[in-house]
DNA sequence: CGAGTGACCCTCA
DNA sequence: TTGAGGGCCACTC
């Protein structure tokens, strides 16, 4: 059951709302961020699906349904996918008929000082 | 050249 | 010490 998600942990939120994508269905950074209150924290949904394992992260994708991960993470995110059956085009999904809407947005106004100078570090080659 | 995105990081309590 | 939370920047199109 899921509860207000302005009384939840950013990272409860943003789980719950990828809990929220139903199977057969995908969905994207900003549309998690966003449906958990923060459109602007797309990056931390990624370190979310890392660090949590329990979502379906396979349901997860980058922006217009391309797929994030790299290497053979990639290939089994597509096969879990195709076997939900979401079909992909090439490298990507159609996210006009499989992107998961969510029924209801709440609009959360995070007024919090904290941490400020994110990640400099570079992205990981393979 | 500009806009957008990200499977992370760092900083504060 | 740990937990929680938020944002900047490099890279792609």
């Amino acid at each position: 059951m899921l509860r207000a998600n302005s009384k939840l942990p950013m990272a409860q939120a943003i789980a719950a709302a990828i809990r929220r994508v139903p199977r057969g269905r995908v969905s994207t950074y900003g549309a998690i961020a966003k449906a958990a209150g923060y459109a602007r924290c797309a990056r931390q949904v990624a370190r979310v699906l890392r660090q949590v394992h329990d979502l379906p992260w396979q349901r997860i994708m980058g922006s217009g349904g391309r797929i994030s991960l790299r290497g053979e993470a990639a290939l089994e995110q597509r096969f879990l996918l195709e076997a939900e059956g979401v079909r992909f085009k090439g490298r990507r999904v159609d996210l006009g008929e499989f992107e998961h809407r969510f029924p209801k947005i709440a609009r959360k106004q995070a007024a919090s000082s904290s941490g400020r100078r994110g990640a400099k570090r570079l992205r990981p080659k393979l």
